[in-house]
DNA sequence: TTGATATTTTTCACGATATGAAATCATTTT
DNA sequence: AAAATGATTTCATATCGTGAAAAATATCAA
């Protein structure tokens, strides 16, 4: 199995060995970082006077003027003449929002579905939701030789997989109930979640614990992982999950792994721009 | 008889007069604005070198490498080590969407689109106008496998979206007659409206009927029915449009989408505080 | 109306610091 | 291997960003 494009060089360095122990960053700007600074701190406010933003970011007032009149010109931030108040303009919404456009959450997905892997030593998957179904749409498989293996590609019933269980959690109600209504809950084993209310008792406790636990209810002997991933408007469009034998994925190792489960979720929610709210 | 909110000040000018005779900017941060030139032309680009970017930009690559270095360290931009290109950042992201938080009219709109979508089966759309265009800041795409989609930050020209034509409809003549001037009425595809009386005599027809419609004029094949929203002050601060492909969204459809639309418009402005008027 | 106060905008002089040229180094190509 | 390409760093220099304070304007109270 090779890796197509793992570069050579995990570091930038072309030119000179950096210059790690010099104090003084030569390489960094400091009027413009601290430009940025006031850009930043702007855009945590809901509107700001030149004044606040001056005393926050320990500029003089005339130097923040100044960065917030050139930004300005840019639209980068707008001065609302009403309120004497200013906020993010449009334009950093237009060129921010050329950051979504660059990859799909598949792609964004694997660096940390390989972490994920790693960590947890369990196959992890990620799935998105496909009408009544979860489709896997990317795996990176554990090293160990029992493992849990499913095929890109596959469809799973939203009742009968962590992931699915992850987002139907995250569903309103009146969405559940119409998923609930459409979709038949299929049993496929001993444990599957066959009766609505059972159903809906496990997406309260989902909800609880903030990760979702398919326990062989899928496939016998096999366990499940998963946490619900939200892209930028809030909205649950994913779900990561790891998958292995009851063995290894064990009542006493549940904690741990849904950690991790977890920290992954979150870093692929902010790699999709949601704000660390969820 | 108080008017609560009128401000007195058209202009922000509070100190000494503008020496707008002077060609030096004294209020001007030039290196804040070559790095801002930087910043805005890395958006453009899906992905660039450092060589390029110094040299569309006019600077030396010491410099913009010293420009890009200080905003990664912000996450504003990052560095794909594997393709040594350059590329827009989360953080830039992040800073940008809080732009729309400004405007709650995207909080408020988000249930409303879900619904939407839900109910007409397309990707429903929120856009806003900007200038001479439409920006679209939010979406609820469709599940159907063949959809409309937009990446949220699109621009489109006023004249060319259904959106856009929707808010054209509302505007006095007179505004109507300067965007005209204004604004070229560029050509997209064979459909495109870019004959003034062509494009007036659509929009009598969109007052008439109530809603928008953009037959092919921006995109072959796709669709789009538009309805204007109100603030509680009666303008049209937005609008709200469903999209998909012509096969989908014909003309026996319209009036059953067109329903839902005009539905959803109302409602959200209704959730802006407009009486239930227009 | 008038004066007092608060906040923004401009001027000015100084020195911190951003800048480009060129040197240096890693990587890719020949 | 050697050469070419392109990224990082160093360094001397003048630019240009900076803060203090003055000036202008708006707001508020009497």
């Amino acid at each position: 199995m090779r890796e197509p494009t793992i570069p050579e060089s995990p570091r930038r360095a072309r030119g000179r060995p950096k210059a790690w122990d010099d104090k003084s960053d030569q390489n960094t700007i400091k009027s413009l970082d601290r430009a940025m600074a006031v850009f930043e701190h702007l855009s945590t406010t809901s509107g700001a006077t030149l004044s606040e933003l001056a005393a926050d970011t320990d500029q003089s007032p005339a130097t923040t003027y100044r960065i917030l009149t050139t930004m300005e010109a840019r639209g980068l931030v707008e001065f609302d003449a009403g309120a004497q108040l200013w906020h993010i303009g449009p334009r950093a919404f237009l060129i921010g929002a050329r950051y979504l456009r660059r990859t799909s959450v598949v792609d964004r997905a694997r660096p940390i579905l390989r972490r994920l892997m790693e960590a947890t030593g369990e196959t992890a998957n990620l799935g998105i939701a496909r009408d009544t179904h979860v489709l896997f749409v990317s795996q990176v498989e554990s090293h160990a030789s029992i493992r849990a293996f499913f095929p890109p590609g596959t469809l799973s019933p939203m009742h009968a997989s962590g992931i699915g269980k992850a987002l139907l959690a995250q569903m309103t109600d009146d969405r559940l109930s119409r998923h609930i209504a459409t979709a038949p809950l299929d049993r496929f084993t001993a444990r599957s979640l066959t009766d609505p209310a059972e159903l809906r008792a496990d997406l309260q406790e989902t909800r609880a614990r903030g990760y979702a636990i398919d326990d062989e209810e899928k496939t016998e002997g096999m366990r499940c992982i998963a946490a619900p991933v939200f892209d930028w408007q809030g909205e649950a469009v994913a779900g990561l999950s790891v998958s292995g034998p009851v063995s290894r994925v064990s009542l006493p190792q549940t904690q741990r792994l849904a950690e991790a489960v977890l920290r992954a979720a979150a870093d692929l929610s902010a790699a999709l721009g949601a704000d660390g709210k969820a």
